[in-house]
DNA sequence: GAGTGGTCTAGACCACTAA
DNA sequence: TAGTGGTCTAGACCACTCT
């Protein structure tokens, strides 16, 4: 490991278990060049990596202090960690669950030919009992044949996909409009008929930029609204 | 200016006037150092920070190149801004200017008093003379009692703020969610009653943390669709 | 004025990639 | 094997902040 990793995990132990919280002063280049017997150009590089990841603040002149605690925007997160954070009694009941053969369209969006067999799988969310959500994941059918309807039902379809599948999840691409609510989608939802919902398009895709996973979700826009924080 | 910026600019204005394409190899650190008469050290810093940036890429043993153009995502935009980027025929029509002083929940938004007085500004806006959103802003009629209808009418709201005041603006936080139109709103919009359409809430604030602008909007489900990355 | 980060030198050895 | 980026040395001067 270089030293210069080395110098980062120290500091990084140093915070995570409380010994220096945000706003202390973290060792000075020099110091830390003396301390881990390293020149100045290598305990700087430390620093400057740890600033680049945004865990301390540098500020010429004064010194490099321990950056707040970071707050995670536009996050990808499944149903299941959402209602886990907010510490809601959540749950889903699967409305249906089967291969298609004839979704061209989800198929285009998964960059995968017209015909091309996929799971699909819908599902009603639940939080507090009062129904919110109305989710159709396709995943292509071949690459997770093991996903089965009870394990669908029993716990998170990321988790298994990641877990299961060695799959890492990192990105997903959302289109967001607002529709009205079919008969059948209303009845679900609890809402009348026409009520306006939000309407989510999800293309997910893995860590090596493969679209994995195609999510339709429709939203009850009292129950829901949706975070993003845009940057300049 | 230091050397490493110079060196970080002409490689800049190579990729910007076409000279280097995404992917073609940039001058190594070693060939840098030499030309522009510096240290390996300060060639090697003028291209880590550029990968930084995400302008080039390097890859060990092979060499830096340009990296593939950023895509924007979770950018914030001006309307001005947004169809300047899409060339399409955009123009705004002010439907309303003024002060008002018992807009308790925006002035809570803004981090104002309950009573501040505010200006506010509706305008519908138009793309290729469809009309397809109805926008209100609101910022503190203080702070920017220079800023007059005709002036609104002419040009970017963003604009005015940023080099009109001197302030920077540097993220929002949106929330979104569906809403039938009103009867109103349905006219300016040229939709039916109850139509649904997509609401975003938007606070912007500036690069000093401090809540500058909301906004709120109102679009054409049909004529416009949000896009936002969520990372993992 | 003492200490900090920002920039820079003139080299070095290593691990890796591509021809 | 030649060339690349990754890590590292042992210093230097400067601009800046804090007291």
């Amino acid at each position: 490991m270089p030293a210069y990793q080395k110098i980062q995990a120290t500091i990084m132990k140093r915070i995570e278990n409380g010994q220096l919280k945000p706003g202390d002063a973290v060792d000075s280049e020099r110091e830390l060049a003396k301390i881990h017997q390293v020149s100045l150009m290598t305990a700087r590089h430390a620093l400057t990596a740890l600033e680049r990841e945004g865990m301390v603040q540098r500020r010429r002149g004064a010194g490099t202090f321990v950056a707040p605690p970071k707050v995670h925007f536009n996050k990808l997160t499944s149903f299941t960690e959402q209602m886990a954070g907010r510490s809601l009694t959540a749950c889903s009941k699967v409305l249906s669950f089967g291969v298609v053969d004839n979704e061209q369209e989800v198929a285009a969006r998964l960059a995968l030919a017209a015909n091309t067999r996929l799971l699909k799988l819908e599902r009603l969310r639940l939080a507090a009992d009062e129904p919110f959500a109305v989710e159709t994941c396709y995943l292509p059918a071949e690459e997770f044949s093991g996903i089965t309807r009870s394990a669908v039902a029993r716990g998170s379809l990321f988790s298994m996909v990641e877990t299961g599948y060695g799959i890492q999840l990192a990105y997903a691409d959302e289109e967001m409009d607002a529709t009205a609510a079919a008969p059948a989608t209303a009845n679900l939802l609890k809402v009348a008929r026409n009520e306006p919902l939000l309407r989510i398009r999800q293309v997910i895709y893995s860590t090596k930029g493969k679209a994995t996973l195609y999510v339709l979700g429709l939203y009850r826009s009292d129950r829901h609204t949706l975070l993003v924080r845009r940057f300049r």
